[in-house]
Parts: structure tokens; C-alpha cells; sequence
DNA sequence: CGTCGCTTTGATGCGTCTCAAGCTTCGTGG
DNA sequence: CCACGAAGCTTGAGACGCATCAAAGCGACG
């Protein structure tokens, strides 16, 4: 997955931009765009940070696919979110001491870490953008439970059209969508950590998808071939992404 | 359930000095207590909120158990959170325009609603509690997490357990727990939906831990036998709930 | 004292898991 | 440039967990 963010841009001009309901002050623009950044690489299947983990910064997604998942002390995993260039996913660092999930490099990854003594100091100055990171973080509660919707209400066929129309939307936000089509990099194993299934049974929902004629999923590549179906196949309704009008052409 | 947050204390006072991690400033502490809240009863199984709805203000639970859901178009209805006296869930209201989520009364339930404006406005005065209660949001979306992690990954007896393990722990921080028994006003099928599985199996399942010794659930009480095993069986670590040290009795 | 909602139990079927084996792809070293 | 190994994909057979359908028991309340 190539890097969508430009590189003359904050990282968190670009978030925040994207996120909230105002239009940022000439102030505000200038206290985001001086947030110290430190920008790390992570190598694929690396944890950027662990559960139980207590950070002193956030971070950014530059370039890179990553996931936050759990695993149950019996050694299950679940992955709960993908992370798309741009996103903030472990601004709950800010406020709860110690972490409550891990967060992995699915690709490589490049990353933007940000201390929290600088966001505090920030928000100190500029309430209306704690507002606005709280509304990210609100967001990311809301498709935590059409996740968990998602993983134990539908059956594994309508679940896995469900998780391909979430990337599709959301990845089309930040411009990584060309033509119905997009990178997925995971494995049909990994696939499974996200949907509650085994990867064998991936394979054969995949198969079953694939010989529908809704979509085709090689080279680490997805193709979506009838995008009007695979939403109703998948009873996809965006609102819970909490989109703004015209983030998505779809 | 009966009520357990004293009426001379205002609820959001009751909520902010269990969640949040400084003492209130006596400025603070007004800027609370003179929050206008305007108390309304519900009966069990009215819904408080509805998806799609756009809220103008936020809710506590005074006393009564509701329940945070979301339903497949095709009907299936998936349980996400109980809330226990003193909860205000949904917060997220605030930043976000639509609800993704419903909230129903599990029981009748009396709720103290708080206008938007007026909170917005004690935001403004005392960052510091924006913060605090950014930090309740932040525990919810734990708690959708550990369930998403709980429903998919676990299977029936111990997902049973654990959510056991959750609700008493969560109604003793609130006083809701007396030897380790509790109020649990729920039909086996209402157990279900927030399982994930049918009565039917609840039935079965709930014998299950039954006959092993743990529990024992009748006349809408729940009483744990044996408090060590039901976690073993259940894996059940608190972390997620980002409970402050003695919060707990256990 | 009959009705209605809830609980309990049985029989059968489906969705997914587990185990197992063969196949494809691709990177690496000879 | 080919041989090889490792990782991932594909497919089959059988087992298991939970759903579904159905019916009978129980308890509370008018």
C-alpha cells in the first residue's frame, strides 16, 4: 500500500481536516502543524504497541496498513479495526493510562509519533480541537460496534462483504481507491483474525464471493465487480463510519 | 433494580469523581451540580434513543438497567452494553450527529437528560472535565472491544461467564452487589441477544454453569458461588474496564 | 383457574472447525 | 537459471457447536 498522505502536510492538519465540523483558524492550523512529529518505520507483522502497554504519544499512520487487535489469553485473536493512512489510533493513550489492545504493522509501515504533552498543551490552547480528536475517537467506538454487530450477527458470507465494503469506503476516503479496486494486503489467515473465522473457511467464502461475480481477490489486490451488490449482499449502510458529505464518491 | 446514586448528589458530580483521575476544583464541582438535568422515567423495554436519531442532549442512568443495541436490517438484534446507575452513555451524542447505536430500558428506568448547550458551555469554563469525560467515552469503546473480542472468540459457556464476571464487577463499583449476588433482570432471550446465541442455547448453557457449581440465576438474581472459577472459566482480566485502584472490592 | 410469558428438554440440521493432504507461488542459493 | 524450501492457497472428510423446530412444564397474575 503506497503513501497517500503528502508529505508537506501534518499529518494531523490532514486528520483533523478530514474529521471535523469547523474550519480550522489560522491558530489552529499553526499549533497542528508545529506538533513535534518523530517518524518511525515499522517493519510488517511488528507491534507498533502492546496491550497493557503505557504510552507517552500518539501516533499517526503515513504510509501503511495497520491493525488493532486482542487475543484472548488462550491465544484467539480478533482483530478489531484497520488503520488506514491518516488515522490516530491509539489516541486513547491520552486518557486511559494503560493500553487495552495491541496495535500491528500489517504492511510496512511508516508512522508519525507525536508526544502527549504537546497534544495537552494544544488543547489547552485550543479546546475546539480536543473536540474534534474526541469525535475521532468516537468514531473509532462506533465501528468497534458495528464490528462486533457484524462478527456475531451475520454468517460468515455477508460478514466478509460487509468488512470489503468498510475498506472500500474508507480507503476511497484518502484517495486509495482507483476503479473499484484497491490494495489488500492480508492473508486469507489474517482475513480470518478479523471475521471470527478459520482461514480454511475463508478460502471457501472467498471462492463462494469470487464465483458470484462480486468481486476477485489476488495479488494482494481487491477488485469489487458489482459494488450495488456486494452492499446489499453485505446490508452495508455507512452511516456508523460517520462520514462527512463528500469524503466518499460512493 | 433499585436506585443506588444518592438524589442529593447530582449524577454527573456522581459520574466524574469515579471516572476521573484529579480531584474536582470546587469551581468544577459547581459547574456540575448546577447543570440543569431533567429527570424522566421510562418503562422496561421503551427505548431511551434510536439510531438515526440526532440527539440535543445526553443522558445518566439514575437508577434501572438500559442496554446499548444495534439491529441488522435483516432484523437480528445484538446487545453492546448494559449501563448501571450512574452511567451516561451516550456521550458521543455530543460530536457526532446521528446515533449509530440504540439505547433501550432494560428495566424502568429513571434518566436525567442534560442539554447539549449547557455542556458544551461548562466544556468551554472547565477543560479539565471535557477531558474526564472524553475518558468515559474512551472506556466504552474498551468495552465494545472486549466484546467484540468475548462474542467472537470465545465460545457460549465461557462468553456467558465472562459477561458475568463484567456485569458484577461494574454493579459493585456502583453498590449494586451484596455476596457476591446481584440483580439480573434479564429473560434468557434478552441473555441471548447480548451473547449472540439463541435462548435456547442460553438455556442450555446457563444449566451448564448451573450444574458445575458457579452460579445460580432465578427469580432475576444472580448469585456467584464460586467467584475464582467463574474468571478461570471465564479468562476474565478487568483491565478493559479501566476501573481507578479500590473501585473494586474484588 | 385459565392464560400468557418464560423456561426446559428433545430431535434434527446447518455452519463452521479440525485435521489432513496436495498444490501454487515466489524468493533464494547453488 | 534451475532446484528447492517455505509460505500461502485449495480441497476433502468428518466432528462439533449452536440453530431451528417443536412440545411440554412452570409460575405469576388477573
Amino acid at each position: 500500500m503506497s503513501a497517500a498522505i503528502q508529505a508537506d502536510t501534518h499529518p494531523f492538519v490532514r486528520k483533523i481536516e478530514t474529521v471535523a465540523l469547523f474550519d480550522l483558524s489560522l491558530a489552529e492550523r499553526e499549533a497542528l502543524s508545529t506538533l513535534p512529529v518523530q517518524v518511525t518505520r515499522f517493519d510488517a507483522h511488528q507491534d507498533v504497541v502492546k496491550e497493557f502497554d503505557r504510552p507517552t504519544r500518539c501516533f499517526a499512520v503515513l504510509s501503511g496498513l495497520a491493525a488493532t487487535y486482542k487475543t484472548t489469553p488462550e491465544g484467539r485473536r480478533q482483530v478489531m479495526a484497520y488503520h488506514v493512512p491518516g488515522d490516530v489510533p491509539d489516541f486513547q493513550s491520552l486518557h486511559l493510562e494503560v493500553l487495552d489492545f495491541s496495535i500491528s504493522a500489517v504492511t510496512d509501515l511508516s508512522i508519525g509519533f507525536v508526544p502527549h504533552g504537546a497534544l495537552r498543551t494544544m488543547f489547552e490552547d485550543h479546546p475546539r480541537l480536543a473536540g474534534a480528536f474526541w469525535r475521532t475517537t468516537l468514531i473509532e467506538g462506533s465501528l468497534a460496534r458495528e464490528w462486533a454487530l457484524n462478527n456475531s450477527r451475520r454468517e460468515a458470507y455477508p460478514r466478509m462483504a460487509h468488512l470489503f465494503c468498510e475498506l472500500m469506503v474508507r480507503l476511497d476516503a484518502v484517495g486509495l481507491v482507483q476503479e473499484d479496486s484497491f490494495a489488500l494486503p492480508l492473508t486469507q489467515y489474517e482475513l480470518g483474525d478479523a471475521l471470527g473465522i478459520t482461514s480454511v473457511h475463508v478460502n471457501r467464502v472467498l471462492k463462494e464471493l469470487r464465483d458470484s461475480g462480486l468481486i476477485t481477490l489476488s495479488g494482494g489486490r481487491l477488485t469489487v465487480h458489482d459494488v450495488a451488490a456486494l452492499r446489499t449482499v453485505a446490508e452495508f449502510d455507512p452511516t456508523y463510519l460517520h462520514l462527512r458529505r463528500n469524503d466518499s464518491r460512493r
